[in-house]
DNA sequence: ATCGTTCTTGAAAACGTTCCTAAGAACGTT
DNA sequence: AACGTTCTTAGGAACGTTTTCAAGAACGAT
């Protein structure tokens, strides 16, 4: 039982004989004698010394942390993100807190407020849905922000996006190439950027592959999640007989997947699905899931890059990135249709 | 551009002509006359006041932040945690940071250290290994903490841990009442906790129901992943002929669901499989997961609670708690053996 | 009219750190 | 021997907040 008081810097200095001054310039690695140097150490050593956080914070305005907001950690595209991102920062000095907000814009900008608050160094935040009360919050922050998805021209924010018009538009062009003409999109919420960016995305591509958009084989999910995609899925092939399913996100298309399984259908014999992101989940699924990958890794890395380099460097012009798609096949569109 | 000098008390103090006690006051609820308040709050408004968290942690020593730390996000089974543990700390007044450590001892204990540093109030960690360094870090700590899973008995520290032997007796149970005899494990590495409970509850499962133990129906993976499920399997199918398999978790029993298939065998008609947490996962595979519930929500809510109490009750007596386990069956052991 | 009580407000200390400034020691140069 | 330069070390301010203490105002009771 240590209920001993937490130690400081002027305990220690009392132990070792000497001032401060001298305690904070041997532990930060500043010019000391070898001798007095040996002494704060040994004392700060048996003291079991260890710095405060919240004071150096104050003092030097750096907490070196930074933040990471997503809206659901159980979605794998984040999960990918997150790893990508932790080794980035880390390698930077900087650890990592994660920080799972819901789908809710007000939420996200609670977290905003909360870091104003000198939380963090930096914001790494993934918003769902942009809506001018959140760009205003981010806008107006002090705090070094960077966003991992699309952002109005107008607004001044560093921002990674991925093309997911493009990468519909692959998706489209290799189930066309496979003999499929009824291809469906099974959507998220079209409130949310992913959302709409997809519809758009599918139907230009339909366009532009000479297939006329009908309504119903569109169907919308309550939210990108496994449980949306079965209910969605159900709801189209009560409506409309597909013989491609595009899922707008990974958890979609497995929801397709085993709602097509339960209406007696075959993938890929009957029905083609393609899923949208090309995460773990793609590939645990039965079958393996033909995804196109919108590049979550090279987001965020890239986003995590530009973070660090907007905290060092503020007055760096602003950065818009857009990270190329590219479409990983497997099981779930090879083989011709019936 | 706000390139203005963030905001403080003093500020605020000024513009409304009064002392910075008394802003803190009206800010925190404190009495005052209407008049001053009004004021005080127009000020505030005006100037874009927000508190700074160090400061304010340093005079309080309080950081209003829990921590949870989790060997890999990519676990289903952490992923359901950090979603109850989420909401019961919110209710608390807490906001939860996430921090992902790796399966590495040694950065969890990096970790621990960190926090001593006055990042967290208190702090959750599931160890997937415990090595008498960790627990040394984990005693010596001044922080609150509350371990989820088994810990020696000498340790005087909260946790919550689940009952894997029992939840692998159903598993056993259940599969013989299938008609099930040759019974394989696919774990994962035995220096784990969760991987040495699971093994020594198999082999207990086994005794108890008149199975003589095979070291040819026993393979360990390299970790607690997909893949490695999937490695192991092919070796496990290599070796031996299970008429079922129990995957340590999910995620392994997944793996073993996709060799399976790749074999050429079929489930659960040739070979049932069964997984540990009942995670998503279980319900997303192809057919879906039979799986042990071991209780990952019940546990994650129950440290949370220990966890406020803790903070709040520095000197409570120390808590164990175990989590009864119980048996989610789905498709993948449901038709009796060929 | 005097006293005691309650209420409102401000001054100032404290939390633990970093870093600026300057004092003194050590040393080389003329 | 006197002086300038460099190096080591200590003192003390500052970061922004909360909170204790005390002073003064307002008010009712005797």
């Amino acid at each position: 039982m240590a209920a001993t008081r937490r130690s400081n810097l002027a305990l220690v200095a009392a132990r070792a004989g000497v001032s401060v001054a001298s305690v904070s310039r041997v532990l930060n690695g500043g010019s000391a004698s070898e001798d007095l140097a040996r002494r704060v150490r040994e004392a700060a050593a048996e003291l079991g010394y260890v710095p405060d956080a919240s004071a150096r914070t104050m003092r030097t305005g750096r907490t070196d942390q930074i933040t990471l907001a997503v809206a659901d950690v159980g979605n794998p595209v984040y999960v990918q993100m997150m790893r990508t991102v932790t080794g980035i920062v880390a390698k930077a000095g900087y650890r990592l807190v994660v920080s799972s907000t819901g789908s809710d814009p007000q939420s996200q900008i609670d977290l905003v407020g909360s870091l104003n608050r000198g939380y963090a160094d930096g914001l790494l935040i993934s918003p769902l849905r942009v809506t001018p009360e959140l760009l205003d919050a981010l806008s107006s922050s002090r705090l070094p922000i960077v966003v991992i998805g699309s952002l109005p021209p107008e607004v001044d924010i560093d921002s990674v996006r991925a093309d997911s018009a493009t990468g519909i538009g692959l998706a489209v062009e290799h189930l066309i190439g496979q003999g499929r003409r009824r291809i469906a999109l099974v959507n998220g919420p079209v409130d949310t950027v992913p959302g709409s960016a997809r519809l758009a995305g599918y139907l230009a591509a339909l366009e532009r592959f000479g297939l006329a958009p009908n309504s119903e084989l569109q169907v919308t999910a309550t939210g990108f999640t496994y449980r949306a995609g079965r209910r969605a899925t159900a709801a189209l092939l009560g409506q409309s007989t597909p013989d491609a399913i595009i899922g707008a996100n990974d958890l979609l298309a497995v929801g397709a997947l085993k709602e097509l399984a339960a209406a007696g259908l075959t993938v890929p014999t009957d029905v083609a699905v393609v899923g949208m992101d090309d995460t773990d989940a793609a590939e645990l699924a039965t079958p393996s899931l033909t995804s196109v990958d919108l590049g979550s890794s090279k987001r965020a890395k890239a986003a995590a890059q530009l973070l660090i380099r907007r905290i060092e460097e503020p007055d760096a012009p602003v950065s818009r990135l857009v990270i190329d798609p590219s479409l990983s096949v497997r099981e779930s569109t090879l083989g011709s249709a019936a």
